[in-house]
DNA sequence: CCTCATTACATTGCACACAATTTAATTGTG
DNA sequence: CACAATTAAATTGTGTGCAATGTAATGAGG
């Protein structure tokens, strides 16, 4: 009798690993880009979320990046180290720690502005269906997380 | 002036974060789930493709997955701890190393089988929109590995 | 055969992710 | 005010990912 094939756990059936693989090749297209910014992938998320809004505390970044404390205080640290970024506590609330861009850390936005182009024409994709994709994958997201 | 709010900068116009956030959100769905087995997610992974093709070797498996030696190696000696595989050297070429599912390795595939309808109703998606979205990621990691 | 390049894994070092715990500051309650 | 509960970061420990390097076995030329 020959081992039944369930197609259910058959790897190219799973959306977890187009998901996972996909993400993975998406990081690696950016790393040599952010490589030459002096960042990371996820520093990088990190620094877009600030130059969207400068001044967040720890726990406000880690909502826009679904990360905690334990991924971002070494990151932030690092960014910190890079000279991208200060870590200031609040006055009235010493647990507080609010991120800040510093002079360097802005001035890299311009920088940082061909990456979403490199990636685009690297992608081979249409702009409507990326974004069409995007917007599937953030309602997925929000599922999940329910 | 007003800084301009660059759109192709916005964290949430980024495909790439989309990808990242719901892989992660994907991940901590699966990690009580595979708990239970005594697998993290890479791990599950790994079985996935042992339990469709048995006795690969370490870069067949890591062609399959997208991952290198780096990452299979200590992922490999955990589950093979774990009991779930055993690692080989081949008697022709000294060099390849074969991953074999143990006994109880094979057996695991029966528990794991009710994984995919935990996550499918979890994801709250009809069926035929993941596959869809499931292809098309495949297709979007085809074209970035070009 | 005897090198020399190649191959297949393994190892090392760095940077995440994340659960669990700790620390320090603040708030709520009597 | 005292003090327990809560909150915000930081720390610790485990397990990836991956670039770079190391190592041992194989294969290809001369």
């Amino acid at each position: 009798m020959p081992v039944k094939p369930n197609p259910m756990l058959q790897l190219d059936n799973q959306l977890c690993f187009a998901l996972y693989s996909t993400s993975l090749a998406m990081t690696k297209l950016y790393k040599p880009l952010l490589a030459e910014l002096g960042l990371t992938y996820p520093q990088y998320l990190a620094m877009l979320v600030l130059w969207e809004c400068d001044g967040l505390m720890v726990s406000e970044l880690g909502e826009r990046l679904y990360l905690d404390s334990g991924t971002l205080t070494p990151l932030l640290k690092r960014l910190e180290a890079s000279g991208y970024i200060s870590r200031l506590r609040n006055v009235n609330d010493e647990r507080r720690v609010h991120i800040t861009l510093t002079s360097t850390g802005r001035k890299l936005k311009a920088r940082a502005a061909k990456i979403p182009g490199c990636i685009l024409s690297a992608s081979q994709c249409a702009l409507p269906e990326l974004l069409a994709l995007t917007n599937q994958l953030q309602a997925l997201r929000h599922r999940l997380a329910a």
